[in-house]
DNA sequence: CATAAAAGTGTAACCGGTTCCACTTAGTTT
DNA sequence: AAACTAAGTGGAACCGGTTACACTTTTATG
């Protein structure tokens, strides 16, 4: 195990000094002469030399890295998001600490304690919704925070970057409608979720558009971890005049609601038609392929970088930024068209 | 904006030096009486003091951050991986640098130069099989490296924990010929790497052990990344003497597989038995639900990380280390017993 | 050819922590 | 009460980079 050549070994071996390692080090900190530069690059090369980011962060701020805050990556929205989010900083030159939340306020703190430690430049997350002091403390201590996929209403001084929740669901909604349906169930993420709210009211538009009755059985709020939407899906089938069709609006519970509606014994869409929030290849897999509705991932992850390094990157647009992208409706076979059935 | 305090601002706040501050911020590290220590815990939470993980890291290496480098987040399964790469770090204390190479080795020779620049203590990864000097340099270096899922034969020092990729293969192949099924294919990863390799010898010990032709034309190898898999699938069907059973041993491909073989109409499992090496969820909501190989993921994680800082915890156990945990296959519906059919 | 401007280089301070060691004070031991 | 130990604290060096500034050497200009 060698022990690390520093700045001044260098500087030693091809007879110059530190300044002048630097400044190779750093084209455009100031002139080196051509010979000495390649001079020192060899010596850099021949003691296998690298500068400690540690130390270069040390003189200022690090705007190296970038914190993503995920609830959890093993839910590929979100992973999908992290990779995009990681190619799109690495393309930058930045470097992305990963950090999870599991859903939990408390761990979120942890993380965020961690963040702020390291003085990153910026951080994307998807908030739990608690914690509204230290996100305020991040703000005034210079970090660039960007809330993805959901917000908090009561930071609106944020950045946000999400898909436009109330109209994909409504749009959602409206098509089943436009099929003939009439009793339409949705399942969307906890009440204390932007998202959960906003695809309700999409829903209630597009219900209320179609001049359908509106019953609040037929609507269900689903925590994103645990066999809660499973267990919303039984509850929605046990109700006395049960939907011919159904939204599930909360990507992370969509396989437990199609596990709970294959084991009742569903047939999709015969006895119920599915609208599902979930871009994964195997959607278009299943029998039948199930119609979706698509978040344009690449472009979530593209905007929350941007504005995460907005500051740093010295244009500070006016704040906060509000970036809202159209989700995509992909229409498959998994919505049956009814027949004038009274 | 406000600008950040440091320890002298909280040593002079408190009317202590800085070395009594420090003595408070690294419990252990030397006497302070008590009266003082909650004096200046108050002055630090009054002045939202943060210590700088970058000053600290300056004086002794960062026993603090891992590496991970991952070919690929988007798969699941490497999305599933760095979740509890995360967790098992939180757990300890230890952040997470994500990288992804896309299989590019270019790319993955870049992010390994960050990785030392930033002196992380650890390093997991799924290499792409090339860059063989730099993965010496940073063993030479003192980093704890660790393959996942696959490794390099001419590393034979680096750490390893990984699936029995040959033992899995050879039980799935096993299980379609105890099935009655001698035309059996296989699409497993690239020739070049470990996994591709290891799993294609288990396929031909099993093949052999039931006694079955081993047709060349039958054993596919395909990139991870792109349409090689579907491409694959196709090639299959499209030999004189089709296949009636296949395997699937190339994680990232699987749904394209599954798409093509699709398009091409053919009927699970009547035309064609499959299995897949491959754990989503989605897998047992198919029609009809595949059998698969489970990767323990939880497993490959856990020792991953514990042997990634393994000489950063002192147990330095005899190097290198090769951990191997055993795929569960999972038996559903997608294999069907064939008929004593000639 | 004198001289100003530009190019190239070196010295030393600085970033914000940690830690060695010297020092003061309080508490024990004979 | 003298001598000794332990507790508590502070000064200053150090980690490995960056950079302001002074200085020397070229090159350009009149």
């Amino acid at each position: 195990m060698q022990k690390q050549p520093t700045i001044r070994d260098v500087a030693q071996a091809a007879g110059v000094s530190v300044a002048v390692v630097s400044r190779v080090l750093n084209p455009g900190s100031g002139p080196v002469a051509a010979a000495t530069r390649s001079r020192v690059n060899e010596v850099m090369q021949n003691l296998g030399y690298h500068p400690r980011t540690a130390a270069r962060e040390l003189k200022y701020g690090p705007p190296t890295t970038l914190g993503l805050l995920l609830a959890d990556v093993s839910n590929p929205f979100f992973a999908r998001l992290a990779d995009q989010v990681v190619q799109e900083a690495h393309s930058r030159g930045i470097q992305v600490l990963l950090m999870t939340t599991q859903e939990d306020d408390q761990l979120e703190s942890e993380r965020l304690s961690t963040l702020i430690e390291r003085r990153v430049s910026g951080i994307i997350a998807t908030p739990t919704g608690n914690n509204l002091a230290i996100w305020k403390k991040l703000q005034d201590l210079g970090t660039d925070v960007v809330f993805v996929d959901r917000s908090i209403p009561s930071l609106p001084e944020v950045d946000v970057v999400s898909i436009d929740n109330f109209e994909s669901s409504r749009s959602a909604t409206a098509l089943l409608a436009a099929h003939g349906h009439r009793r339409i169930g949705i399942i969307s993420g906890p009440a204390s979720s932007t998202t959960g709210r906003d695809r309700i009211a999409g829903y209630r538009q597009a219900m209320e558009a179609a001049g359908l009755e509106q019953d609040e059985s037929l609507i269900r709020h689903a925590a994103f971890r645990g066999p809660a939407g499973g267990d919303a899906a039984s509850a929605l089938l046990g109700i006395e005049n049960p939907p011919t069709a159904l939204v599930v609006a909360n990507t992370a519970q969509v396989t437990e609601v199609l596990r709970r509606l294959s084991h009742a014994g569903i047939d999709i869409p015969r006895t119920l038609s599915v609208i599902v929030f979930e871009d994964s290849p195997w959607t278009e897999l299943m029998t039948p392929p199930l119609t979706i509705v698509r978040q344009p991932i690449d472009l979530l992850a593209r905007h929350s970088v941007q504005l995460a390094l907005s500051n740093t990157q010295g244009k500070a647009s006016g704040k906060p930024n509000v970036i809202r992208v159209a989700a995509e409706l992909v229409e498959r076979s998994s919505v049956a068209r009814l027949q004038f059935s009274k």
